[in-house]
DNA sequence: CCACATGCCGTAAACGTTTACAGCGATTTT
DNA sequence: AAAATCGCTGTAAACGTTTACGGCATGTGG
């Protein structure tokens, strides 16, 4: 692992000055001859550009960030995969930072804009306070969020539609024929909680459904909190006909529940989540979903920044994604068998 | 966006020099007097180093890449989601490569350790070639290899077993009574599909079954081509009474074939997947899979490179990571109903 | 009172690039 | 034939750090 070849090395091998080889490197107009002397000794030398050095000249590092909220959560995971190729053709490389839904974790990354050390962010945070908006007004960098964010904040913004996303599962189960339809979602204080929960009450009043309190429960987004919040839901409101689940985790533990209560599913209640994950279509009955457009959210996201990247000073913007309800038999039947595989 | 403040404007307010400024910064032994006003400074103008010029000087980058053979694949998803803490708590951050199982471009990624932009790398190619062979002998910086590699390449080595991670589901369906054990593979020419192949062959010799070429039906590691493979393999061998599947997403697809074929699992058929993602818990029935240690594969290829990167030039190492079955209703009946959730 | 050690600090060089500028030989213009 | 232009090249500065080295006070021992 010795020492390698440097603009110098090549530089003296080929008998020119530094500042002739890195205008070859860099395909300025250069003499015929220059050029071939210098590519030689690169070649013979398998010199490699130094992505440091040059980044310090350059004030560009070609790198850029992407925070996700939990590396475990196959919605961002999505935004993931397509962020991914998007960069790469752009010729950027992506830092992956997990912040684990921790507040602090993301102002660190926020601050840690400030080492320079990428070109730009992409963010997915869960809770936005105080602190985070303080931070992005002052980000050293250009940040691109994906999740709701105040009017006004000065940073570009990807947005699901949750409330429609819901509204299209509240309209869906209600032609279905349902009636008593719960929902469990996740903590209130998380942005996509406090949506999902408005949108539910939201979405009933408009098809001319009551909105009871006992037909709600509130856990957080795994499974096993699922099976809790179902288990405790049917046990006060066993007259139940179907179960709105504010994701797909949580939908898994209601199949769970329902399967060990002797429920059939859709049968004596359907089964609906919600970001329609690779998880939706594996399991069995496989599950309808909302798909709040993740992939989409990331390719946008990504190219939010790429632009801003190019374009220093545009005006912020915002992309709204559309939900799709992907329908599949946990309210459909026995018919629709999803087919989506990696 | 002004331009940050540097160690230059730090000295200027202080009035003292960069060198001091830069000794506080890093610890480095100096008067009390001298490190309140530098701090004053640096806090008021709310200085953060920067990392590019820091790498420049030092030859450190606190970079580590992530060579990721499929991003969509679980398996290296477990692998990410245990490298990335362990990474992160020892100061480093994470470059994610998504090489698409291509080997062009795991080539690329090897000679861009050139650039100097991390300082190791951690890698799980598909198909380990000459070409793999000979870069990695000259890599610019360490590189764990996850997956096998011939003995003696110069390089730190996590494997697995899939060897006795066959061996052990082949035990589990024979004990079960099941004597038409079939076999659907991925392409021979990838290291994980060559080693289950042969491991299959011989855990049949193992507990006296023949080995039939006409059970085995080679397919490639997604679920549709699951579904085909297993859909070729029911019509050739109808009596067969269990599937050995080499990844879970092909073990999903035999799922699907089997229940549009009217058989019951696992009493007509049992099936075990591989790998033991989330989806064999969140599939119905519930996959038996064989885990083959994916987070404990990560986890260790992060500590192997971290040891590395602090002491360069000792032996290189091999972890072999044990396998383990994870019954499920796949194979033995209606009671287990896997758990995990993210 | 001088020699010397000690503790801090500033100057300057280095890391490996990119790039403004000036120099220089050859060609073109007047 | 002198002047201007042109194409190419080298010198040097800059990006923001870290760090070897020497200098300057101060304090100690003879």
């Amino acid at each position: 692992m010795a020492d390698g070849p440097t603009i110098t090395t090549i530089a003296e091998r080929a008998g020119v000055s530094i500042a002739s080889v890195s205008r070859v490197l860099n395909g300025l107009p250069t003499r015929q001859e220059t050029v071939r002397k210098v590519m030689a000794a690169a070649d013979e030398l398998g010199y490699v550009r130094n992505a440091v050095a040059r980044s310090l000249k350059s004030r560009r590092t070609h790198q850029v960030a992407f925070a996700m909220a939990d590396i475990g959560n196959p919605a961002y995971l999505a935004m993931l995969r397509e962020i991914q190729p998007v960069l790469k053709a752009a010729g950027y490389r992506l830092v992956l930072h997990s912040t684990d839904a921790v507040a602090a974790d993301e102002i660190d990354v926020l601050h840690s804009l400030g080492e320079r050390y990428v070109d730009g962010l992409i963010m997915s945070p869960l809770r936005v306070t105080e602190t985070h908006l303080r931070m992005l007004a002052t980000a050293r960098a250009p940040v691109v969020i994906i999740g709701s964010v105040p009017d006004g904040t000065p940073v570009d913004n990807v947005r699901a539609d949750s409330r429609t996303g819901v509204r299209l599962a509240i309209d869906h189960l209600h032609l279905l024929g349902r009636r008593r339809i719960g929902m469990v979602n996740g903590p209130l204080d998380t942005v996509p909680g406090a949506a999902r929960g408005a949108a539910y009450r939201e979405a009933l009043a408009a098809v001319g459904l009551p909105y009871e309190e006992k037909l709600v429960e509130i856990g957080d987004f795994y499974r096993a909190e699922g099976r809790r919040a179902v288990a405790t839901l049917l046990r006060r409101a066993p007259d139940i006909d179907a179960l709105m689940c504010a994701n797909d985790l949580i939908a898994l533990g209601a199949l769970d529940v329902l399967r060990a209560a002797g429920k059939r599913v859709p049968q004596d209640v359907a089964v609906v989540g919600m970001d329609d994950t690779d998880l939706a279509a594996a399991s069995w009955p496989s599950l309808t979903s909302v798909s709040l457009g993740s992939a989409e959210r990331g390719k946008a996201a990504a190219e939010l920044l790429l632009d801003r990247l190019q374009n220093g000073d545009r005006e912020p913007r915002l992309v709204t994604v559309l939900p799709r309800l992907a329908v599949r038999a946990s309210t459909a039947g026995e018919a629709s068998e999803g087919g989506r595989s990696s």
